[in-house]
RNA sequence: GGGGUUGUAGUAGAGUUGGUUACAACGCUGGCCUGUCACGCCGGAGGUCGCGGGUUCGAGUCCCGUCAACCCCGCCA
């Protein structure tokens, strides 16, 4: 047949509408479903942009093959599109109003039964997975690849207006020890050497500011060899962005505008100017260094009340340094006691002991410490943690860091459990004000909060060179966290660009000055050729794409994810390599049975 | 590395105290049907109950191990 050559597409499925009424148009697309009555066969035809309904009639010469169609068929068809007839308008279908009169039909790929019906929202993740080009074809991930698309032709555009260049850097690079494990990629030129795919272009963006770029972008790629979550993948893409000659507010005030743009872009809402919180002060409220500020509830500073109770627990905590705080849950209900016992089980994972509780009932407040405080202290702790005079009081006691954890982690439970998150919203804000270092009980040695070449806050640079571990605690950093809903949206800093700033700082992590000469040698020395002043941003694309489509998996807004062992269920990747291949790399495996003996 | 949930036709599920030949739905398939859109009606095929052991006269069901998917903790500068 020669209809194909011969003709072109001249709409997609999901643009045909009552406009085109009388017209003649070429469709191409997938065979969503098809509803045969014998004389008569209806096929919703299906591309990306959506589904329209043709009409086939067996009998005639163009239209015979409609007895063959199938599910997942690809067909070509002209037709004429025109009214439904009387009272058989669809309502649930966009273009249900009309629908195309077949002349001629082709078929221009069979389909094997497929698995499953695309769509249906039953079928397990892991067949969908395995079939993903299956599942790409779904309403679903169509949307999700659209709106990646949107968000990165938004960012690409932004950055463009406001002088910066995108510029590509390597994939295959070197190793950086401190972080992320690595993925490694032997080197057959160099046998026994390796080259790391790129936690994050971090160094290199810092040597194209160095290089005088002074405005750069990328939508990289970065690669982190550690377990995943729903919102972890071991490759995933940032929003990476440097800027020379500024300080923290210039490259926030750029972000916030690029946040500002893509709400405005993509959902059309004016989201305002952001607050700017205090790391301290976040960590004590909310218990978390990403705040979802949806949540009403805040956690309350108790330790002055509770001084010298003769509750033991509550006394040596604070003898030792520790604290006392609570969340007040704003529900009138009262809370059972294995419910609480739940909860008491989210701070025990977190490294606390319990929580102590106060319910009031009637105008007498119940606690499991009734013994040891008075009514009064009952009532006055009660009255600060839920000034609304009603709801239930969870107090945690232990050291601040231990407390910040439970509550925190209560209050995303609390926050989901009983509604009180409004998720009609996004809220956002910057989380400023970070320490620069924090030190590894494990490892014994002070690790960088953000990264190594983090600029300390001007006022702090002495401290750091000093070395001493009493002043390099209180060292604060210039950095920041963009915060949405309780995710890290992306976070940057103001860098090192004195290298003798910077060789404190690796002084400071312990590094020996050879050490640090075999890690980041060649970056110090180009620190030493003239460094502009400079800092950056790095966004989390993926998480983003995720929050704009409101689905919680990340999975969902990448084309070909893995799975939580990071295997691709589609290629079954990562493989076994044949010995050559293994041979030409040097590499000897310890286990020789798992390579393929081709 | 640790904890939790799940695993039964192609898909998603039911399956009683351990008891004959493992169910119905959707999908698939043959037939009928010119107004369906979750089309309808009549018929049909389709199963290593994730895998491996064990207990038992007998295991989808009980026990042990293992694999896989998902969620969480550790980890993720």
């Amino acid at each position: 047949m020669a209809f194909i050559s011969e003709k072109k597409r001249s709409h997609s499925c999901g643009a045909v509408d009552s406009q085109l009424e009388g017209q003649t148009v070429v469709l191409m697309g997938w065979v969503n479903s098809r509803r045969d009555h014998g004389g008569l066969v209806f096929v919703d035809l299906r591309d990306r942009e959506g589904l329209v309904q043709i009409v086939l009639d067996p009998g005639k010469a163009g239209t015979a093959v409609a007895k063959k169609l199938r599910n997942e068929f690809v067909i070509a068809i002209e037709g004429k599109v025109r009214p439904r007839p009387e009272g058989m308008v669809n309502p649930k279908m966009k273009s249900g109003a009309i629908e195309v009169e077949v002349a001629l039909c082709q078929i221009l790929s069979e389909a094997e039964t497929p698995p499953y019906v695309i769509d249906d929202p039953k079928v397990s993740e892991a067949v969908r997975l395995k079939y993903r080009y299956l599942d790409l074809r779904s309403h679903r991930l169509q949307e999700c690849l659209k709106l990646r698309h949107k968000v990165t032709k938004v960012v690409r555009d932004f950055l463009s207006d406001q002088g910066f260049w995108e510029v590509e850097t390597p994939i295959l690079y070197k190793s950086t020890p401190e972080g992320a494990r690595d993925y490694l990629v032997p080197s057959r030129v160099n046998q026994g050497t390796f080259y790391a795919l790129p936690q994050s272009p971090q160094t290199l963006k810092q040597l194209l500011m160095i290089g005088g770029t002074d405005r750069y972008f990328q939508i990289a790629r970065c690669f982190r060899d550690e377990d995943l979550r729903a919102d972890r993948q071991p490759e995933f893409s940032q929003i990476d962005i440097e800027m020379s000659f500024v300080d923290e507010d210039d490259v926030r005030a750029i972000n916030e505008s690029l946040l500002k743009t893509i709400w405005k872009e993509i959902k059309g809402q004016d989201i305002g100017t952001l607050p700017i919180l205090d790391y301290q002060e976040v960590m004590n409220q909310y218990g978390s260094d990403k705040p979802d500020l949806r949540n009403p509830m805040k956690i309350t500073e108790v330790s002055d009340l509770v001084e010298n109770s003769g509750f033991k627990v509550f006394d040596t905590c604070l003898a030792s340094g520790g604290v006392v705080r609570a969340l007040g849950l704003p529900v009138k209900d009262v809370v059972s006691r294995s419910q609480i016992d739940k909860w008491m089980k989210v701070v025990k994972d977190h490294g606390g002991a319990g929580i102590v509780w106060i319910k009031k009932e009637g105008d007498e407040y119940q606690s499991p410490v009734n013994k040891f405080l008075s009514q009064e202290l009952l009532a006055k702790i009660y009255e600060r943690v839920c000034p609304e005079g009603y709801g239930t009081v969870l107090m945690v006691s232990d050291k601040a860091p231990v407390v910040s954890r439970s509550l925190g982690s209560l209050r995303d439970i609390l926050g989901k459990q009983f509604n009180l998150i409004d998720t009609s919203k996004d809220v956002f804000c910057w989380v400023v004000n970070f320490p620069l270092l924090d030190y590894d009980e494990q490892e014994k040695r002070w690790v960088a909060c953000h990264h190594p070449f983090t600029m300390a806050k001007d006022s702090d640079v002495a401290a750091l060179k000093s070395g001493d571990a009493g002043e390099i605690a209180k060292v604060k950093a210039k950095a920041y966290d963009l915060v949405c809903n309780g995710h890290e949206l992306g976070g940057g800093s103001i860098r090192i660009h004195d290298n003798h700033i910077q060789s404190a700082m690796f002084k400071a992590l312990g590094f020996s000055e050879e050490e640090a000469k075999h890690k980041f040698g060649f970056f110090v020395e180009a620190l030493t050729y003239g460094t502009p002043p400079h800092g950056g941003f790095a966004w989390g694309l993926d998480r983003l794409v995720m929050i704009l489509a409101g689905t919680d998996a990340i999975r969902d807004v990448i084309a070909f994810p893995k799975t939580a062992k990071a295997q691709c269920l589609m290629s079954e990747t990562p493989s076994e390599v044949d010995r050559h291949q293994l041979q030409e790399l040097g590499i000897k495996l310890s286990k020789p049975s798992m390579t393929s003996q081709t």
